[in-house]
DNA sequence: TCAAAAGTGTTAACCATACACCCATGC
DNA sequence: GCATGGGTGTATGGTTAACACTTTTGA
């Protein structure tokens, strides 16, 4: 069943680097390869778009399909299109990065048909194609964005102490911070509500548990007000 | 000459918004279509991604083409894979935004094979395809964009008054800027040097002006200084 | 001499930073 | 009772925001 065309096309791929929060770290899952091109390597989960979905729907659809994840925080982040990133042929991918909450799909990664597991990201093996390339631009806008916009909350559970949370920061800006003054500006902001609950299980005095309010963060951005971390 | 492949492959190609500023305005490089779809209406500059060129490559090749732009800023913006973005097929496309030195660039546009136009960013007539919607995604990027990287020199000229300046971060930051405030933070940076030269053929006090040192901005960059505005 | 924009400092409010101790809990 | 992290306030310095008049030039 082959498909003609008067002058010849790249094949069109998605690529997704998905990111995970976990005792202080940042994690990315990797999929081990089993095909001809760098068969045994470590890449990022992805494949080819259809002709009937858009991109945005083949990164979700590859996603489901090689890692189980479905629902999660998915964007797009980067095309990457230089001429031989592929070894057999013409490729362009379109690179989605995505957040989970990794305490409801620890499990799944580990048991599925294709062998996929979390790595801590600065303990990465090497990737197939230009996998780390993609990486790392992911990282970056990651490391970027989380500054600018509330997005660190979706690689947190439902409910969260603020401890937690000013570990991903002090993880994606590089830098300690003051807990006081993390406290501080957080709450200020009016966009965590607590809830009546604490830590289970912890060997010390429990924290308080809070959730971030999004339709909160909806109503302020209305009227300019802008997440600054 | 037909290239045949095993399962279906949507077209790909690239799209510029090209950006100048001018008069205090901000304005987009369209072109008059003159082929079957949309044939008449105003379009970006853009065409097919050829297999032995990168997308970036291909963008820079479609506007020396089209536009006879070259040697300009040009940045990957976002890519746009709805599944009927062209009626006749599927058609994924790789957009990109520019930013020109209009002063250089005017008289190539109306003049040039194809009929190119300068339209203010908030006068523009319909456009093909869902290029409204990738010029107003290459708007609110360059609207964030200019606050925290030093972009806007490139829709200056090369020596141009403080006041050009000003006009320009008010309009993308959509308010009024005090005169005095501005100038402090922008000259406190250390980015800017005073050249001996003042503005020509003006009916008031004619402005010293100013050239952007990007030498100097790199070396900052490197010791952690960070542009914002 | 008028119009139009250039150029220039100070003050007050606010915000960010630095910093240390007591508390609750589980072992 | 001790180890571990939870939780809390203040003082200071720096940054930003508001604000008005004089100067230069060409018409």
């Amino acid at each position: 069943m082959p498909f003609t065309y008067e002058y010849p096309r790249p094949a069109l791929t998605v690529d997704c680097v998905v990111f995970g929060f976990d005792e202080g770290d940042l994690k990315v899952l990797l999929i081990e390869r089993d095909l001809k091109p760098f068969a045994g390597r470590w890449a990022l989960p992805g494949g080819f778009v259809n002709l009937d979905e858009t991109i945005d729907t083949a990164a979700r659809r590859e996603l489901a399909e090689e890692t189980g994840l479905t629902e999660i925080y998915l964007e797009q982040l980067y095309t990457f299109g230089t001429v031989d990133r592929d070894p057999r042929e013409r490729v362009v991918s379109v690179a989605y990065y995505a957040l989970v909450k990794l305490e409801d799909h620890r499990p799944r990664a580990a048991t599925d048909a294709r062998k996929a597991a979390w790595f801590n990201v600065d303990d990465i093996p090497s990737l197939a194609f230009d996998h780390a390339e993609i990486l790392d631009t992911a990282l970056r806008r990651l490391k970027g964005k989380v500054r600018y916009e509330p997005i660190g909350f979706e690689l947190l559970p439902e409910k969260f102490p603020l401890s937690q949370l000013q570990h991903l920061y002090e993880v994606c800006l590089e830098e300690p911070l003051d807990k006081r003054n993390f406290r501080k500006k957080i709450l200020g902001m009016g966009l965590l509500t607590e809830t009546d609950e604490v830590q289970q299980d912890v060997a010390h005095r429990a924290a308080r548990l809070y959730r971030f309010d999004s339709r909160r963060y909806q109503q302020l951005k209305k009227r300019g007000f802008s997440f600054w971390l």
